[in-house]
DNA sequence: ACGGACCTTGACGCGATCTTGACGGGCGTC
DNA sequence: GACGCCCGTCAAGATCGCGTCAAGGTCCGT
């Protein structure tokens, strides 16, 4: 089920919305503010997310900017305003599209289309991955251990590990780990990587000193291994 | 570089975009109509397509469609319709984002940068090199042996091997190797060449005494051979 | 305001890699 | 045959990248 997370103050259009969607097969959850937008992606991440500029406590773009520092998420913003400033400010912040209110529901829903099509291109969000010394649940994020327990990960800890247990044994730079852990603006902190990589080792090799799950290649990146 | 291209029966309008984008350093290509247009991306895909729907030939979704059936680059439909039907169809043919003429050169410009970002996928180069005795992997950057076992190489020596497997048969000027795996400024170390090609000999040479792969040529440089 | 989880940052040691200089051999020229 | 040029070979010292650790700092919930 595609999940649509819809953020805007108006009750009015918070329901317009909910409904049109709803009634199109998606799941829909609704937020008035940026802060439990925020939240609520932090608990799950949604397939698109549609985003009001007028938010009464945080700005709309302030919104953006903070998401994107950790998720590529689809973002299709919504404005009154026809500004053309704004458009740009919100589309350089990371943006996928910008609809500006009032607007056909039939072309709203095609640009959510697009949008959910595009975004599923890098997400097979619901994999899991097995080996010896552990199973990883992307899908339910959740870890257990070759002995049954349970292997807790930061938030970062477990960007990482998505990252690159999405390509099992291809190389992944050091720039694009960065870029999906950190997000786009980092791209010279190394030292960050190695102390994740460190830790990530402490929970998920046998042997951290002799990895063979997560190993480096020297000057470029790392790669993992089931 | 960044490559752009830019699809539109309006000599004006091809201009203008033309002008603007590479006025930002963008490499841009122009394309009058259709056929031309899947041409051109046949030879070299672009990071961006600005799509006009109103072409001579071929119609723009139809475009849109042939071009979806191979790839995913992101494209910006530019059309003077404020049609929604027609905003729709387009959409759910593949197009990224959809702009109505007319329009600003500011949103246009953020627009186009916001579809660059999201097609910006980091995918590097795999281009693969195989021979009796070795087969390497610059993509993976991975080396297997004539054996099947993992050849190891430091990143310098990649970075010369890279430079010399682009251009196979070809003669590769010490000044060239120089600059492509130390950097600009190094040009008369002729001493490095001379440790790394020996090194990189050692790892895929039959017999490294009598060289089959890396060919010097004195005075000169080296050779490559598959 | 307090405490805990998490992220950031700097320092340090070690091993791999790079740099540098020296030496010897093949080849052409004088 | 002697010399110079260019290349291959080797090894020692310098440097770099990585793993490791621990001390702040920040953000959150209680």
């Amino acid at each position: 089920m595609t999940f649509v997370l819809v953020v805007d103050d108006e009750p009015h259009i918070r329901r317009t919305l909910t409904i049109n969607l709803r009634a199109r097969d998606y799941e829909v959850e609704a937020a008035a503010d940026g802060r439990s937008a925020l939240q609520i992606i932090h608990e799950r991440t949604p397939d698109v997310i549609v985003l009001d500029l007028g938010l009464p406590d945080l700005d709309g773009v302030e919104v953006l900017r903070r998401l994107r520092q950790t998720s590529r998420v689809p973002v299709v913003v919504l404005s009154a305003r026809h500004d053309s400033d704004d458009k740009v400010e919100a589309l350089d912040a990371g943006a996928d599209d910008y609809v500006t209110k009032p607007f056909g529901m039939d072309e709203f829903l095609a640009r959510i289309r697009a949008a959910i099509r595009r975004g599923a291109s890098d997400e097979h969000d619901h994999f899991v991955v097995e080996s010896e010394d552990f199973v990883l649940d992307f899908g339910e994020r959740q870890a257990t251990g070759g002995d049954g327990g349970e292997i807790r990960f930061t938030p970062t800890e477990w960007r990482l590990l998505e990252t690159l247990a999405k390509k099992p044994g291809h190389l992944v730079t050091h720039a694009e780990l960065l870029k999906a852990a950190w997000g786009p603006a980092y791209g010279r902190e190394l030292n960050y990587l190695r102390v994740y990589a460190n830790q990530l080792r402490r929970k998920i090799e046998p042997d951290p000193g002799a990895p063979v799950h997560l190993v480096t290649e020297p000057g470029i990146g790392y790669r993992f291994f089931v």
